[in-house]
DNA sequence: TATAATTTTCAAAAAATTTTGAAAGTTTAG
DNA sequence: CTAAACTTTCAAAATTTTTTGAAAATTATA
């Protein structure tokens, strides 16, 4: 297989995981070219490799900086702004993993306090909405330090809880 | 707080949640909607809760039923069908987790074996995509072999790893 | 078997998201 | 300061995804 061909399919392929995770192609598509780039990449560089537009590289970009996983790199005696990624895996998840919970699970578990605060009864309607938002609102707790434990964990250690004989 | 208030609150925010996982709203929305319902409901008490389509409504909850988190429940002298979410919570994770490791994970491992076949050479591109895509799948199958691990789990071992004093 | 109830399908419409490209804004070099 | 290089913005266009609703298919009842 001749690298071009790999270099496609390895891109294509995450844009598709990306676009099932709900991030855009375009992005995760980003994400990949400059995972594999050896060198930083200019916004040029990248609409060229992708075939996008001027508008759309700018914005992801912008956006995969906002999510800690692409660092703009200054290059000596260059005006243009260059970027790579974060290439090391374990801390692109671990980044990852801390942005989705700060977006995501934080405020699922803020509204679940809120509805908490439902007027007791004893309709059988009540009691199932309570029971079933306690429970979820216990796992995503549970879920949170879990999360923040991977965060701040050492890969070896981290996976090492799975493989470990008990 | 009212239970409709509360009702609709958990509702959309489940919606939102599901759409940043690359879940439709609809979806999302009937899994929260029997989730919180004591007794199952037919398809049109789903329509009519949250008001979408005949169509809609049905394509959705077969979705959710292929995603093994909802099933169909025989209800005696009732010709409809009518249908229940899966109530436990850390069961719901591990079917949901299961299957997103099948459908989105093992393609891309899948994927990365393929692209391994490219042609060695000794230019940079070339070494940088090896090395990365096979740090990538070394990553990827620890995390597979561990959300086996999740999968087949028991919740209170599960979490019991990351609360343990060590 | 005929018919009424229910579910499924799917083309078309609507809605949501993504992309474009050109104009406006900003920065840097001379 | 001026002009060129570069980046950002954003309304409009294109694309993708979701939803609708009515017709077709299926299933159960009498």
């Amino acid at each position: 297989m001749k690298l071009d061909e790999a270099k496609e399919q390895f891109i294509q392929a995450w844009g598709a995981l990306g676009n099932s995770w709900g991030i855009n192609k375009a992005m995760a598509q980003i994400q990949a070219l400059l995972l594999i780039a050896p060198e930083p990449m200019s916004t040029e560089d990248i609409m060229e490799e992708l075939n996008i537009s001027r508008g759309n590289a700018n914005m992801n970009i912008r956006a995969l900086i906002d999510w800690g996983i692409v660092h703009k790199v200054y290059k000596a005696g260059e005006r243009k702004d260059f970027f790579t990624s974060e290439k090391d895996i374990w801390e692109l998840a671990r980044q990852v993993a801390g942005e989705r919970k700060r977006r995501e699970l934080d405020p699922v578990l803020k509204m679940l306090d809120q509805v908490a605060r439902v007027e007791d009864s004893q309709s059988k309607e009540v009691k199932e909405f309570k029971k079933v938002t306690r429970d979820i609102e216990k796992f995503g707790h549970k879920a949170s330090s879990t999360l923040d434990m991977f965060v701040k964990a050492d890969e070896h250690w981290f996976f090492g809880l799975f493989t470990r004989k008990r």
